[in-house]
RNA sequence: GGCCUCGUAGCUCAGCCGGAUAGAGCAACCGCCUCCUAAGCGGUAGGUCGCAGGUUCGAAUCCUGCCGAGGCCGCCA
């Protein structure tokens, strides 16, 4: 696979040790925080090592020194076209074109996979996301969620890891009884009772199809019941109801998790009680009391023994509380069973996508995997900020399905998915994020969506014309093509960001940051416009020119370079390429 | 009181495991269509990287303290 900053790393490693062989450089240096980078300013190079300024002191001698040896050195490769020392002792790499050029034939032939990294080495990770409660539809924030986390996924995917999408259905505690009962009231008007919402049950008309269902299975039999008969039952069935609209709305926005795990069946196999009996065998779980919270003292607050866990060991500021007064468990006590059960299930990564309100629960989680994996697993935990919703500038609240929250659907339904999708991935997780309802479907350039996809637009554009006049557009065809009419700065501008795709996928990959992707997209889409627009100027630059077939060829496989590249991304984001606009 | 996330141009945001003169878009100003989609492109102007220390050959980036915004801190998950 082709990865020109991998190729040139390789090459400055394998230099250095022959200099070490040479005995120009001691035998006994670490190369490990040699890097081989794209400098900040282009006039630099394309490539900058800081090798001689990090071996400098160790190896005893003066940096730039080392860097005129390896110059030497690296300028025999027919690839670099010049090496320079500059500034404090950096090393300026500038590759020949051609070297730029041979990514044409490697991108076409490679296509969809040129940029798949096997940095995973096929290790397994498992990205948990969403994980709603399973009490009404998904609303925005889990719409930011579920982008992330299945773009996350895609990413890993990429970079060669195997990756299980998970669902954690929070069908254990209390608010699955409120919605039982929720529904329940919608059972009662189907069967024709006046009733009334009170406080703390769920009063969206998302339940109504529920009760009416209820009706039809169970016809009056629970209308005047106590609540022992019918609780558990409707429980149930309003859970499997809630989980399959929740699954419909994933399916709308093209998220398919693999795994869908359910809270309550860790209370039917004792798994609880198993997890924390290991956990107290290694001191972490006690029967204790708490210290009243300083600052914002509750008006009830009396100590009383609970069982906690001790996640002060690993820095948390207070021990945390399993078991609520009436013996119940906490959220946190299946919550570290669930974890147990992913690590026994041999996952070498877990990554945790949550809202930004979990903040607080980041270290005790962390904590007990560090614990119950003996710090074998690496455990990620991503926090999503809020979205806040507008439309023309105006801050935007109705929904027409849920009528106090904008639901998943009512996003969708008015901008479709791919938008959606990629809007959402154009901020970094942990910034939050304007989504305006007007601005995302602007067909301009400061609309990034817009922005990627007329670029692969015009590409197809070209290759639908090429093929017109008569030009053979095949892969086959266009990776023969003679490439060397290709020296146009914007021509090797280009060049160079689709060199950088490998790169760019290894970093967001490397730091679980998929809107990595989504700038980088926008970065090829801007080169490409630009030299675009540079055949204004120059006829000569136009992509099609049917006098001149060859030349044609070679600009035509560069533009189908950075169509596979700009889809292959837009895959990761899991948004569908367009081939023109309307 | 403590913990978490954040603070970069007038606005919205990037900035790779520390790297050389801090970038993009919008807004402002000046240019480019007899030419594959001008839904685009080029240029000018604009920043004490919240503040103060520290580590380093080198700090927007790492560490400490402070200021500011948001979130969280036993029986909601």
């Amino acid at each position: 696979m082709m990865n020109l900053f991998a190729d040139m790393h390789r090459k400055v490693h394998e230099t250095l040790r022959e200099m070490q062989a040479a005995g120009e450089l001691p035998a006994d240096l670490d190369l490990k925080n040699v890097a081989v980078e794209p400098p900040r300013d282009p006039a630099h190079g394309d490539m900058a090592t800081n090798a001689a300024m990090v071996l400098a002191r160790p190896a005893g001698r003066r940096p730039r020194e080392i860097a005129e040896r390896l110059a030497e050195r690296l300028a025999a490769d027919g690839r670099i076209a010049s090496a320079e020392v500059a500034g404090p002792g950096f090393l300026n790499l500038r590759l020949a074109p051609d070297a730029w050029r041979a990514l044409v034939p490697a991108v076409l032939a490679a296509g969809p996979d040129y940029g798949r990294s096997g940095m995973g080495a096929g290790r397994k990770v498992n990205v948990e996301f969403v994980s709603a409660n399973p009490t009404g539809p998904l609303h925005v924030g889990h719409t930011r969620g579920a982008v992330f986390g299945d773009a996350l996924a895609n990413l890993l995917d990429f970079a060669g890891w195997q990756v299980t999408r998970e669902y954690y259905i929070n069908d254990g505690g209390a608010q699955v009884d409120v919605l039982a009962r929720s529904a329940y009231l919608r059972y009662l008007e189907a069967n024709g009772r006046e009733v009334a919402f009170p406080e703390g049950t769920y009063p969206g008309d998302y339940l109504v199809a529920v009760g009416e269902a209820l009706k039809e299975r169970y016809g009056d039999r629970f209308v005047d019941a106590p609540e022992e008969e019918w609780l558990d039952l409707f429980r149930r069935f309003a859970t499997e109801r809630m989980m399959e609209m929740i699954r419909a709305d994933l399916a709308a926005l093209g998220v398919r998790m693999d795994v869908y795990f359910s809270e309550r069946s860790l209370y039917e196999g004792g798994r609880i009680e198993e997890t924390l009996e290991k956990l107290r065998e290694m001191g972490l779980v006690y029967e204790g009391v708490l210290e009243p919270p300083k600052g914002r003292k509750p008006e009830d607050w009396e100590p009383r023994v609970q069982t906690l866990f001790r996640s002060t060991a690993f820095g948390d500021d207070v021990d945390r509380p399993l078991k609520k007064s009436d013996g119940s468990w906490t959220y946190f006590a299946p919550d570290i069973a669930y974890h147990y059960d992913k690590i026994l299930r041999g996952y070498d990564a877990l990554i945790d996508v949550l809202g930004a309100d979990h903040g607080g629960y980041v270290r005790r989680m962390k904590a007990a995997v560090a614990a119950l994996s003996e710090g074998r697993v690496d455990f990620d935990i991503k926090l999503v900020q809020l979205v806040r919703l507008f439309k023309g500038g105006q801050p935007f609240k109705m929904s027409k399905r849920a009528g106090t929250f904008i639901t998943l659907r009512d996003v969708i339904d008015e901008v479709g998915p791919d938008v959606t999708r990629f809007v959402m991935l154009t901020r970094k997780n942990d910034a939050p994020l304007d989504f305006d309802f007007e601005k995302v479907l602007e067909q301009s350039k400061d609309n990034p969506v817009f922005y990627v996809q007329y670029a692969h637009a015009r590409i197809s554009s070209v290759l639908r014309k090429a093929e017109a006049a008569g030009i053979d557009v095949s892969d086959a065809a266009l990776g023969a093509a003679d490439l060397s009419v290709l020296d146009d700065p914007a021509q090797l501008e280009l060049l160079r960001r689709i060199g950088a795709w490998p790169r760019t996928v290894e970093l967001a990959a490397t730091h679980h940051e998929p809107h990595r992707i989504a700038f980088y997209l926008y970065d090829l889409a801007s080169a490409f416009h630009a030299l675009w627009n540079r055949g204004n100027d120059d006829p000569t630059l136009r992509f099609i020119d049917a006098d001149d077939v060859p030349g044609s060829r070679a600009r035509i496989a560069l533009a189908r370079a950075t169509g596979v590249v700009i889809s292959s991304g837009l895959g990761i984001l899991g948004v569908k390429p367009v081939t023109e606009m309307r």
